[in-house]
DNA sequence: CTGTTAGCGCTTTCAT
DNA sequence: ATGAAAGCGCTAACAG
């Protein structure tokens, strides 16, 4: 059961007792220490065993400066974002090496400071901060006495250190695998002009169709981030374009739309217009039929290497300044590829 | 930007020599002790203010036996479940006031011990065990010297204190609702067999309809939790029972795939056939068309209670033992209301 | 190889 | 009202 324990937690020096050592000794035998008699460490070892001793990471982090603790602090209120990039933190860390404080910030720039105050209390060895969206957001300044990565959305100071995913090349990406599966009449629906990420993806996109000598079908129809604006937007575009051979949508759920609608005008997909996403989100993605091509942020790997660059600096290491950007992934599914 | 701090923290002991006083009253100052004098506790506070003395947190724990953090512990891979329970368990201890280590042990016994080892060593004041089904899960056994809380995923040992979604609760809701509606022909569609999430909502079906005097129509469908389930489900039922006018689906994932096929066979929704869902995951149920009803499992309000109870707890209150089931919230939409 | 000592930053008696 | 001193659990220097 759950019970608050009557007992003292079990100490150093209750594990030195009984294995009849000082606690310098019993110290240094469990921390592996070579100035230590196999015997005796084979003692203190079994005392600490016996008593399941397990070693105060307060004390220790008192000691020495360090806590083997990060803080991750968020906005992204889904956690569609932030827990892959735990996931790679802690890939990154290596489990129960390093502990992560996850805090909801909720977008709320008091809470945050909250929050900020706190972990610092609890003297974490770095931050994260973790953005809901890839426009820049405020730096936390260059006062924090820890090393700060800012991850998904980077932060709109220069000499802090960002990592981002890298939507235009994702734009492009997108656009060159069109291209190659034969797609010459190609349109893009995305999301809200007012996000980088919708802007950013689509100069990719128009990068890519001239590269590649071809002219995008319309415009770049900007709206919102929903099925909705998907089917809509879809339905318009079969309606002024019936030529169009392809569909990239500027997340999944609008590409979800886009299906729906295709499907509901008689269009075949991938065989009259191929339908693409970004994301990689994958109760969307693998659900659909057929099931939606896309592109991944790769967000585990960005969350892993935020993580690498708060131990190198913290190791001393130089990690630079400015916002680095995180290559996705191609995910070819059948919107876009017939089935063999 | 991110430096690691060249110079040492600010300790009490800086801003006890800024003030001109011992670190004994600096304390007392700062922590509104009233042993002080006013004037003093001014200078005091400004001094701090001045150095932006950030109290260590690690020194307060080791001193105080309690460290005002907390361990979520979770094997939800996606994060759907834990994200609103971190959320309610800081709404109950505050932003600020106690922090939570988040943790993902993915599935992996080897990988949980990790982690519970490494929470146990910082000394966290309690433990929320965050399951990914609602299946009972391994006890972490009597000797975890920490208040303990399962959540989402019950322990499946007796004297543990676990806090799950009363989805039995949640099947009667349903149907009570499609009932209102003046559906009587209801079939049910639902996801794997061996969840008990399945067979304690097709549990709950079962009774709300023997209480309304009505029948389901056919079995019970059990199959995978998928969209494309749904849409197959969906098309057997409406050839072998064309008159059913309701599709209760064992998810909102399953309920798209129901609203999908529904449609390509022509029934309107929810004229013809109402259909809905439960999790109320709001990127499936607000994004399709009609929007989706569905039963919301309350989650952010499990987490706030898990916390108060871990709270409760820790001040030497008993919690009980065993499993305590939280209420589900009938969210209703288009599929199963026409709109006004 | 082992033990003694000091001290991390803080709070709390207990004197003054 | 203030300060000196002890100690939370641990590790690192230094002595032996």
């Amino acid at each position: 059961m759950a019970r608050t324990d009557p007992a003292r937690a079990v100490t150093l020096t209750d594990v030195a007792r009984l294995a009849g050592v000082s606690v310098a000794t019993a110290s240094k035998a469990l921390n592996g220490r070579d100035q230590v008699k196999d015997s005796t460490r084979q003692r203190v070892v079994e005392a600490a065993e016996r008593l399941s001793f397990s070693p105060n990471a307060l004390a220790r982090g008192l000691l020495a400066g360090r806590t083997g603790t990060v803080g991750l602090l968020t906005s992204d209120l889904e956690g569609r974002f932030v827990i892959p990039i735990l996931m790679g933190a802690e890939d990154a860390f290596g489990a129960g090496q390093v502990s992560v404080f996850l805090c909801d910030a909720r977008g709320d720039a008091i809470r945050e400071q909250y929050h900020l105050r706190a972990l610092l209390g609890r003297r974490v060895d770095g931050l994260i901060i973790v953005g809901r969206q890839t426009d820049p957001r405020p730096s936390l300044g260059p006062d924090i006495p820890v090393p700060v990565v800012y991850a998904y959305a980077p932060s709109d100071h220069p000499d802090d250190r960002s990592l981002t995913p890298d939507n235009t090349g994702a734009g492009r990406m997108a656009v060159e695998h069109l291209v190659a599966c034969g797609r010459t009449r190609i349109a893009h629906i995305t999301g809200e002009h007012a996000y980088a990420a919708a802007r950013d993806r689509a100069a990719g996109v128009r990068d890519a169709l001239t590269a590649a000598g071809l002219e995008l079908v319309g415009d770049v129809m900007y709206s919102e981030w929903s099925e909705r604006w998907g089917r809509d937007a879809t339905a318009m575009l079969l309606e002024q374009h019936p030529e169009i051979d392809a569909i990239l949508c500027g997340s999944d759920q609008i590409a979800r739309g886009a299906l729906d609608m295709a499907h509901a005008l008689g269009r075949s997909v991938p065989d009259d217009v191929a339908v693409m996403g970004f994301d990689n989100w994958e109760v969307l993605t693998t659900n659909s039929r057929p099931e939606l091509t896309s592109i991944d942020a790769n967000l585990q790997q960005l969350g892993r290497t935020a993580a690498q660059w708060v131990f190198a600096a913290l190791d001393g290491k130089d990690i630079g300044t400015g916002t680095q950007f995180v290559d996705g992934r191609l995910v070819i599914r059948g919107s876009t590829v017939a089935r063999r």
